[in-house]
DNA sequence: TTTGCTCTTGAATGACATACAAGAAACGTG
DNA sequence: CACGTTTCTTGTATGTCATTCAAGAGCAAA
């Protein structure tokens, strides 16, 4: 009862599959959402997604890096706004991910596959964070701690239900502290 | 077959209940634990554990209580220390139930006793913290921001790797930024 | 002794991630 | 075109898990 063959290759059917599986871990959670459900989804037998992904967090780090490639595409957008607003932006495009976070997180310790995609993340980002702090004038050591400050303001906004309020204040004492001789946005 | 009764009364069972869970969950992490192992290591059957529990979450709620309880008997010894001192003891409390805070966060979405506590938790941690900022002459509005950051660091800390360099570095910037007028500790 | 409460249990249930081996379709080579 | 090999898909099974249910056992009060 196999169907489709060489007509589709590889990379189209994980696009399919990662699109679908990204909807419903998006919606139902990492958790809420089982391998049955993703397959049912798909009209596939639910050991298929197995031959494409050796487990079920290979196939959720597939569905991060999809993400990761989307952001990354939208990152040239804001490229020269200062600091604060790009915190905010940074906030905007993981809040739909907000329980991936969550569950990343929760998953460190216990698959190697989610503890590397998290480390090389976090390299990466702090890597980017230091470069644009640089670029503003920070020396590299006050860079690398504002770096890994910032980012854990971000985490902790994702994770933490706040109002506007909120996030405003906290972005914006923190571009303060950071950039004390910045001109205002 | 059933044994002890009136003898041993309910908070003493429900002691040695979330003792033996939360050294399970401390070195297994939650979900490493079934509640089977759990039993087990009692010398119990699984069901008898629904008994003083309605759920897995509640008995994890239990033992963040318990943890929760033991911290504030410790509280007092730092009363007096400064902002940095006072952020890295939290740090040591929580550092043994790293995984577990990742747990609570993971299981807020699923778990609706867990999203109570967590909130709970944060009401209170925000408010202890805000106390002491407004103690050292931080203004209303001033303080409750950097309650939610100083919040954040913490908890980014606990669940990111770290060196103690950089960790020392985030905290004495905070303070620094937090409190600019304070004298060095 | 009977009734009822507190606690414990054995045995199930249904969901889940995943393993295994067999089969169908397409391909590459003769 | 024939045929063995590779790529994909499936039915079926496994073991683990949280949780449920109904049946008790021990104890106390009536």
């Amino acid at each position: 009862m196999a169907k489709n063959k060489r007509n589709i290759d590889l990379k189209v059917k994980q696009d399919e599959l990662e699109n679908t599986a990204s909807r419903l871990f998006l919606s139902l959670g990492y958790e809420g959402t089982s391998m049955n459900r993703i397959a049912r989804e798909l009209g596939v037998a639910p050991n298929t997604l197995y031959w494409y992904y050796a487990s079920k967090d290979e196939l959720l780090v597939g569905v991060l890096n999809r993400q990761m490639s989307d952001t990354l595409a939208r990152l040239p957008t804001i490229a020269e706004k200062p600091l604060k607003e790009k915190m905010a932006w940074a906030l905007r495009e993981f809040e739909q991910s907000r329980e991936l976070v969550a569950t990343v997180h929760a998953r460190l310790e216990q698959s190697d596959v989610i503890r590397e995609w998290h480390d090389q993340f976090h390299r990466f980002v702090e890597t980017a964070v230091i470069h644009t702090l640089r670029a503003d004038g920070v020396a590299r050591e006050r860079a690398a701690t504002l770096a890994t400050v910032g980012t854990f303001l971000v985490e902790g906004l994702l994770s933490h239900p706040h109002s506007p309020r909120q996030r405003e204040a906290i972005l914006q004492w923190f571009a303060d502290s950071a950039l004390p001789s910045q001109p205002p946005s």
